[in-house]
RNA sequence: GUAGGUGUAGUUCAGUUGGUUAGAACGCCAGGAUGUGGCCCUGGAGGUCGCGGGUUCGACUCCCGUCACUUACCCCA
């Protein structure tokens, strides 16, 4: 019986895995950099965070959760995304007040498999509690851009926008889609209701022409909101972190409060285009039964990153090892020795241990991209040394042990 | 959930109007005077043609179903 994996779940194969190390390694550079600490929560939480915390309307937990009910007949997801479960580990750990974390881990969604888009993906994301001021959230976007540029990702760019519309606005613009719904597509009269704002940002060029004077969301925001954007935006500049504000950006989650933004690449179809995302959520910890706490916070996804790179042509390799034994069949002992006695010595050695000819052990050594090549062979055992190959330059000395560390080491 | 496309070797794909032992390239393995890799040459292994059913003397090829993959919509990372 051959068993294939999953719909809509991958392996992530070695050939891979040294993009997804660049991108780890990177970024946990740079969450150290801020001072944030790693939290690890469960993939697994029980439905009412989720439904809670995310929004009972969105469209992730009306059709995209993966659920299932455990033998206990509990109501169990696996989470869709980092924030609802940080924020429960925060209320229930007593963190805080002010906490700075940073995690990352797999989310899943039950939904359609498609570019960029899988059923289990893995996020990379931070969660600021307890700091409301606008520095708060120029230090979390300018981080992401950080992160971004550490990855060396080029050419994203940042689009910001701010939640908070003053009350009445949603009527307002509501009221006047109204007026012109001859003029729209019947994507945008379904949206008219459930996501006013998403109509704003229709492709379509006669919903274009029709929209073009609508009431936009940054020119009606509550006052102190107004001011605390405008706040936002003078850090970005003065932290040199280049922004385009596009006021017709909502996400997708329904928990955001105030100031949000999207990293987006062109490197990707256009429906995937974001690889990182975030926002402010100043209700959440308090709608999730904590004290009221301001936060604010991102996820980058690791997929998209990981294309990103390669669509740009950035070739990330793991190393091959510094040194392959090449042992003659009747010395595989002395070889098996000395791979051990390179390796304690901090030397990453390889070998095979069939004991097949010269020619097959250098094949593997060539496909293994190993740097040097030891040999141990009739000729070696007779005079007491080993025979040291550089791959690159076809050199090939005898020395002793120590002289081949030191060679090794010293490239 | 809706709509399209595709399933043939490890991978990317050929396969003529249905007809005998299903091919190529790359990859893999082995060999090519001298214990020595990459390039080149020779040879070899590897496929129940996604799965099930139907039509037919005969199906990789036609029909139906199913599963999977893929693209777009919706939405999102």
């Amino acid at each position: 019986m051959k068993y294939q994996r999953l719909r809509g779940v991958k392996d992530v194969v070695p050939e891979i895995t040294p993009v997804w190390e660049h991108i780890i390694i990177k970024s946990s550079g740079i969450f150290k950099l801020y001072d944030y600490r790693l939290i690890i929560t469960p993939t697994i939480e029980e439905i009412g965070l989720f439904v809670r915390g995310i929004g009972e309307g969105s469209d992730i937990v009306m059709k995209e959760m993966y659920d299932f009910k455990d033998k206990k007949g509990r109501h169990i997801v696996l989470r869709p995304e980092g924030t609802a479960g940080v924020v429960r580990a925060y209320i229930e750990n007593n963190m805080g007040p002010k906490s700075n974390l940073y995690y990352l881990g797999q989310m899943f969604r039950y939904e359609r498999p498609q570019a960029g888009r899988y059923r289990e993906f893995f996020q990379i994301g931070v969660e600021a509690f307890g700091d409301a001021t606008p520095y708060k959230d120029a230090e979390v976007i300018r981080m992401a851009a950080d992160i971004i540029a550490a990855i060396g990702v080029t050419g994203s760019v940042l689009h910001i926008n701010c939640l908070a519309a003053e009350d009445g606005y949603y009527e307002k613009l509501k009221t006047f889609l109204e007026t012109k719904r001859a003029g729209l597509c019947g994507d945008c009269l379904n949206k008219l209701e459930r996501a006013p704002i998403r109509v704003l940002d229709c492709k379509n060029e006669t919903c274009k022409k029709a929209v073009m004077d609508a009431p936009l969301i940054t020119q009606n925001l509550k006052p102190e909101a107004a001011e605390h954007y405008s706040k936002v935006k003078e850090m970005l500049v003065a932290s040199y972190t280049a922004y385009v504000e596009t006021p017709t950006m909502v996400r997708g989650l329904d928990y955001y409060t105030g100031t949000v933004f999207e990293f987006t690449t062109d490197k990707l179809g256009p429906q995937q285009n974001t690889i990182l995302a975030g926002g402010r959520y100043d209700n959440l910890v308090e709608e999730l039964g904590g004290k009221k706490t301001p936060a604010t916070g991102f996820a980058l996804g690791m997929e998209r990153m990981a294309e990103v790179l390669t669509a740009e042509g950035r070739i990330i390799d793991a190393a091959g090892p510094d040194v392959f034994v090449v042992a003659d069949k009747a010395y595989l002992h002395e070889g098996f020795d000395l791979l051990n006695k390179l390796r304690a010595q901090g030397v990453k050695a390889a070998m095979s241990y069939e004991g097949n000819s010269f020619k097959s052990q250098f094949r593997e050594a060539e496909s293994k991209k190993s740097r040097f090549v030891v040999i141990i062979g009739e000729n070696e055992i007779k005079t007491g040394s080993y025979a040291l190959k550089n791959m690159a330059t076809g050199a090939q000395q005898a020395m002793d042990l120590e002289c081949i560390v030191k060679e090794v080491k010293n490239e």
